[in-house]
DNA sequence: AATTTAATGTAACAATTGTTACAAAGCCTT
DNA sequence: AAGGCTTTGTAACAATTGTTACATTAAATT
């Protein structure tokens, strides 16, 4: 796990850091569609990404989802950050996009390391200045941005995420990330394959660069 | 100004953390309207606010703005914080909503703060995460909700915001705000006002409760 | 008081997005 | 191969939001 820690973080982390998180944390894999936070559930831990790609979720009491960002190699989720100080139940799910690595970092260790390291506490700052960036960033585009273009934003990052141009995903969960019904996405996507830029089959989305 | 400071911070604060943001802070008072932070330019400090109620915006270089989050009473702004420790430019604008009180904390001192105070750490974190959760909550109202619904939220939390049912502003204004054009925003004001929940003045819609 | 300027009202129409309903196609199970 | 389930395609229509254009009203200026 050392070294895993090394690659990843140690550029950023002390070294008297690292030992301590090698201690102190848990490696843990979870692959494609796992979930590493659920919603309602006490936080365990503080994830910190070491591979893979992880999106993150708010949940509504009624079962509503909304998109917020993704977390990936080096990266942590600062929103349970504050669950975990506050003893609070996760009002965020979090679920595997690839086949994921990540370190736990359980709740109790949290407070002391922020006290220790201040090359944590950097971390812990530019992380929750990140997520806020890239949160605005899906406000702005809601607030400016057209469905369609919309669409082929969401199919890009899936893309990038995914490190795939053949996206195996259908309609209907499209248009639940954004926020439509599926007979709108179908349409706007068929738009799309005759414009030449995607190809549709059942089940999948390819891409065309 | 330490007898503001005990009253809005004094809770949060310990007493030496107090005098020292004493010592190194300035107090400043500026009018309903006033810029404290200005797009482009590098931030003097972090405000710290003691009364009133400051907006903040995004600006996007093409002159485009997008309403984040409120502060207030006992808030700070914390995308300012980032850009503090990180030497940037501002890419924020935040305007006196009504005639404001608050303590600036000059750039050059934040760090020596993290470092010396455990409740100037905890104070930095939650508002971090409360203007996270603002800023979701924003996603959540253009991601959800009709342009009807938006309206009437504006106009309860401008109500809020400036302690007052009459509420002097244009059609224009608010178009501005949520994105859309006076047409639109006329329109549904006058919805409004047929169905009973405001009146319509030039310059002035007055709430009715 | 007359004139200018800013703000609001309204109509007509366009574009986008949402909804319902049903057909067609692809895949899986038996 | 037949039947059933899921996914996709498409049409027709409704609702919402956006745009243009111009009239009307209220406030500010001269």
């Amino acid at each position: 796990m050392i070294n895993l820690l090394r690659k990843t973080f140690g550029f950023i982390f002390e070294s008297a850091l690292i030992e301590e998180i090698n201690k102190i944390g848990t490696l843990r894999e979870v692959s494609a569609g796992e979930e590493l936070i659920r919603f309602g559930e006490f936080i365990q831990g503080v994830p910190l990404m070491i591979s893979g790609a992880v999106r993150v979720n708010r949940v509504y009491p009624d079962g509503n989802e909304l998109f917020l960002y993704y977390i990936e190699e080096g990266d942590t989720c600062s929103m349970s950050f504050n669950c975990c100080t506050q003893q609070k139940k996760s009002e965020i799910r979090a679920i595997a996009e690839i086949d994921s690595q990540f370190i736990m970092i359980p709740v109790s260790k949290i407070e002391s390391l922020i006290g220790k390291y201040s090359s944590w506490r950097q971390f812990v700052f530019s992380s929750y200045h990140n997520r806020m960036v890239e949160v605005v960033y899906a406000l702005e585009k809601v607030a400016f941005e057209k469905l369609d273009d919309r669409l082929e934003e969401y199919l890009d990052q899936k893309s990038r995420i995914t490190q795939s141009d053949s996206l195996q995903m259908t309609h209907q969960e499209i248009a639940e990330d954004l926020r439509t019904s599926r007979v709108v996405i179908s349409r706007l996507l068929k738009k799309l394959e005759q414009m030449g830029k995607l190809k549709l089959q059942r089940n999948t989305i390819e891409l065309i660069r």
